[in-house]
DNA sequence: GTCTATAAGGAGATAGAC
DNA sequence: GTCTATCTCCTTATAGAC
């Protein structure tokens, strides 16, 4: 499959050198094959990008868990989703990769406003979940927190990749953990 | 000025479009007089990376402000940073390719871990600063405390840029320097 | 020293053989 | 339908004219 190829190749060696000839090669197909599959290099590029952060919403979903204790739960289920990432930095930082490429230009900037918007879907109903189980209501709206827990762990492994500071990245996720915990209160 | 030129290059059509040709054109200059001034590409795009680096970090600090009292000061100077990176998204979009491309070479990767150790280096300093001039010390450790202002930043620029969001990016800023206000006590 | 002209290689895309 | 061979364009870098 050309894409899985891609997505290899993309991981391995950047965006940069994610050619057709490369993703051909990797996949042990022909360079004429590219053709035949995909109209042009955007076109594959674009249905990666849906298929990688795909992954990464549904790895999220899978970080989460549920004791009833909730600055607990929160904790846990930021680290988890942390850890998600920094297993993985390569394919990470495809992600950022194909952020900033897709905001140059203004045919595919709807695809990084999607890359968001489905990240924040993720967080808006970890959030709703949490507060059906630990029968709370947050006191910020749910808009504003799933942005903030976007922001925190989106810009917290960014800042990891250059030093990968794990231990630092944790203290600040625990402190977050506690903020949101705060913005909590017992529901009616 | 080649690094000038590259720099506009860069914010206009991207770190993919910014070819010496490009650079060359933008500066008025014959392309064979590149190779007079740098050894190669990835020469000047060394330098520019501290040049832009260093700009914003210098935006960051113009951005502080002191009136006493500590939560509004907090809101004040962390809009005022957001501010100055959403004036510039072009900018701040180029910091982030340079961040992803820097990170994809093992000769680079250092260039990334210093654009985030300046960033840190400049958080640092304004809490250090805030403490001594609102009399209040910070519960958490002071790295700990500026990664997470960095990571807050940082990472609310990214999520802003596809959608440009500002109503609810300012809601998050506002959020978190709630929340960093209510991470200081007085000082003894 | 400055710049023109060109080298040498790699990119995406395609025409046409099988 | 599949793949080989090639086309055209664009990249960085350099050799050599002025």
């Amino acid at each position: 499959m050309l894409i899985a190829a891609a997505a290899r190749v993309m991981a391995r060696d950047g965006i940069a050198q994610t050619t057709t000839r490369a993703i051909t090669a990797e996949a042990g197909m022909p360079r004429g094959s590219f053709h035949y599959c995909f109209r042009s290099k955007d076109e594959l590029l674009r249905e990666l990008a849906t298929t990688v952060v795909g992954d990464m919403v549904q790895a999220a979903q899978d970080a989460q868990t549920d004791t009833g204790d909730l600055p607990a739960d929160l904790r846990a289920a930021l680290r988890a989703m942390f850890a998600a990432i920094t297993e993985h930095p390569d394919e990470q930082l495809v992600l950022y990769e194909l952020t900033t490429y897709a905001l140059r230009d203004p045919e595919t900037v709807e695809l990084a406003r999607w890359q968001y918007e489905s990240y924040l879907r993720q967080a808006t109903d970890y959030l709703d979940y949490v507060a059906d189980r630990a029968r709370i209501r947050w006191t910020l709206p749910i808009p504003v927190l799933a942005r903030l827990v976007v922001t925190t762990i989106d810009g917290l492994a960014l800042n990891w990749l250059p030093d990968r500071d794990t231990e630092i990245a944790c203290q600040v996720l625990d402190a977050f953990a506690a903020h949101l915990a705060s913005l909590a209160e017992p529901s009616t």
